[in-house]
DNA sequence: TTGTATGCGTTATCAT
DNA sequence: ATGATAACGCATACAA
């Protein structure tokens, strides 16, 4: 294993293919046709080649090649913010099958804010910018923009998941939360239900909008108005759901005329809301009924186990990653600009009949 | 803004420096200089060349950087499997503090594996070797080693986290699982509670065994045998944490003489495992202690709220980055080999004095 | 203080 | 089928 003398310092590299031709008795060019187009040269070559690599235990410079032909196999992954969603666990699942896509077609992952501050941005920039990373797969609903320089304009292919992003001509893989909210709070409207609380997630929160839009959708199916509903909640972002929760109960606490529903933007406030609730001798679903939204894994543990809606993460996740793996590979291929997979609601104990009055 | 027109193909490049250099009148060279060492270039001629840089919108090429000075900014991160591990959210905790530290010295993070098989190994140790890569953070108690290749011999350095690597001269920074539990079944022996389940993790792992380890110790405290606990689990990876709780449940259904305490290594099984038996009419916790291990988030808002231990995940992640970087920018430095945060017990109503006979 | 020239490790073009 | 050589974009030793 030659040394390569005038490594400007840090760590001492491996082999390099120089050293892999010597060993092998050819010329550089020879071994990396050897190694990356196995059909264009000799068979018998090619072993040697193998052969010598293998020996010397080489494995290719990826800055030195992805800079010469000009990509990468960097794919950037933007989150909204911490990885930490409370039990929801829907970035994650996201993460994982978006990974599972990409690594099996050579490509890498890189994380790059969980954070969403200046320093942060600033960084996704550089990346995008700065000719590390091949593609993006952004799951936020603002675009990092610093400095006159915004993501949409490093010339990256973009795809966006969970959030759609399509009215900014950025193709997006998403469910649909609207309907989903409605055909949710309409088992509750079967019930009997005919005034709700409702726990919003961030004001102005992709999210949020869309799930609240449901829930008015469905009031007005069953011939009812907003005036049947009390929004709580709406201050903290999603990571604080519990938070959102906590404050949820205290809210309720509040009201002269109780709510015989609560609707949940998402599973955190709803488990929270719950077990704040139940504290003060409320009792689910005898004197309330509640849902959530995502399905969280522990939601099904709940005490009573949490209604609650369905995304289809995964499938999401593999989309988005499909879709950017096409695009790379046929520049000239147009990504659909909006998907839909359906989400499905998942009735379980926490509803019941509204109380006989 | 100069296009190059050599460019092998791909998304079109942005402005070079050259392009800078060209607009702001000067070498290119000089250029480099005064965007690195500001202080070595004459006043006038940086403000000319900052203006040029920010005109053209330039972004440093990051990869033609890293190869010409031999070393990146990238920070791999290799992880034990999913990030899914129920509702503990330790692993993602931990990649938030990590992340945080390391962006705010300019360093990117770098996800190396969300799975744990074949290719991703592969995929780890073609990253670790191919040069792309400054320096590894390991959570997991199996370095990736394949085909004669070991993320050990990569020249990297490494730092260990939440997992004792020590043994294997891994610089690790580490919680006391061991006496953390040892601490917790204390209380419960305090409480009276003689006779124990222990829900088990994967056998073998470092965690299952440290903390079953500290059960042990707390029985000998108490003059009392491992005749005392029954073990339940231990085929399952921490990622199906649930069903390992559930099938405690049901182990627990078949005992003849019923334990009074339960201890579960993790959050999960324990929440599972509440859910299944309180089906079961049981009380908790009159009729049945139980502890768990992480604090997840979610643990004060089950039903009851769940005892359980709290790592200082977040302290952890920042000395392991801290620990990196600082050997990083001074190679002669040697890492701690072993650094111990403590945990502590958090009681909550899932625990109480055992059911007088 | 600034410019010139060379090389980081690889791929691609062009001869042979 | 293979080899010599020039680039990819930047940083540095050295010369001016």
């Amino acid at each position: 294993m030659k040394k390569n003398k005038n490594l400007p310092t840090g760590e001492s590299g491996g082999p390099l293919m120089a050293d892999v031709a010597a060993l092998a008795g050819v010329a550089i060019s020879t071994v990396s046709r050897a190694l990356a187009n196995p059909g264009r040269v000799n068979e018998k070559t090619r072993v040697k080649i193998a052969a010598a690599a293998d020996k010397l235990g080489y494995t290719p410079n990826a800055m030195a090649r992805s800079l010469r032909i000009g990509k990468s196999d960097i794919i950037m992954i933007v989150l909204p913010g911490s990885l930490q969603y409370g039990a929801s666990q829907i970035i994650p699942q996201a993460l994982q099958s978006i990974n599972q896509a990409l690594i099996q077609n050579g490509y890498t992952l890189l994380i790059a804010n969980l954070d969403r501050d200046e320093i942060s941005e600033r960084h996704v920039l550089n990346l995008a910018f700065g000719g590390s990373v091949r593609g993006t797969i952004i799951l936020s609903s603002e675009l990092p923009e610093i400095g006159g320089r915004s993501l949409a304009d490093a010339g990256l292919p973009i795809v966006s998941m969970l959030f759609d992003l399509s009215s900014a001509s950025i193709p997006s893989v998403v469910t649909n939360d609207r309907q989903a909210m409605r055909e949710a709070t309409g088992e509750l409207i079967a019930l009997g239900h005919r005034s709700f609380l409702y726990i919003a997630g961030p004001a102005g929160n992709y999210h949020d909008v869309e799930r609240y839009k449901g829930v008015v959708d469905a009031l007005h199916d069953g011939g009812l108005t907003e005036q049947n509903v009390v929004r709580s909640g709406g201050r903290l972002s999603y990571q604080r759901g519990f938070q959102i929760g906590i404050e949820a109960a205290e809210d309720f606490d509040q009201l002269t005329t109780k709510p015989t529903a609560v609707i949940a933007t998402e599973d955190d406030m709803a488990i929270a809301f719950i077990s704040r609730i139940r504290e003060k001798s409320w009792r689910v679903p005898e004197d309330l009924s509640i849902i959530g939204f995502d399905c969280a894994p522990v939601s099904e543990f709940c005490e009573p186990p949490l209604s609650s809606i369905r995304q289809p993460v995964e499938e999401m996740g593999a989309l988005a990653a499909e879709n950017l793996l096409r695009r790379l590979s046929d520049p000239a291929w147009n990504i659909p600009l909006k998907s839909v997979l359906p989400s499905a609601f998942v009735k379980r104990r926490s509803i019941g009949p509204v109380k006989a009055a």
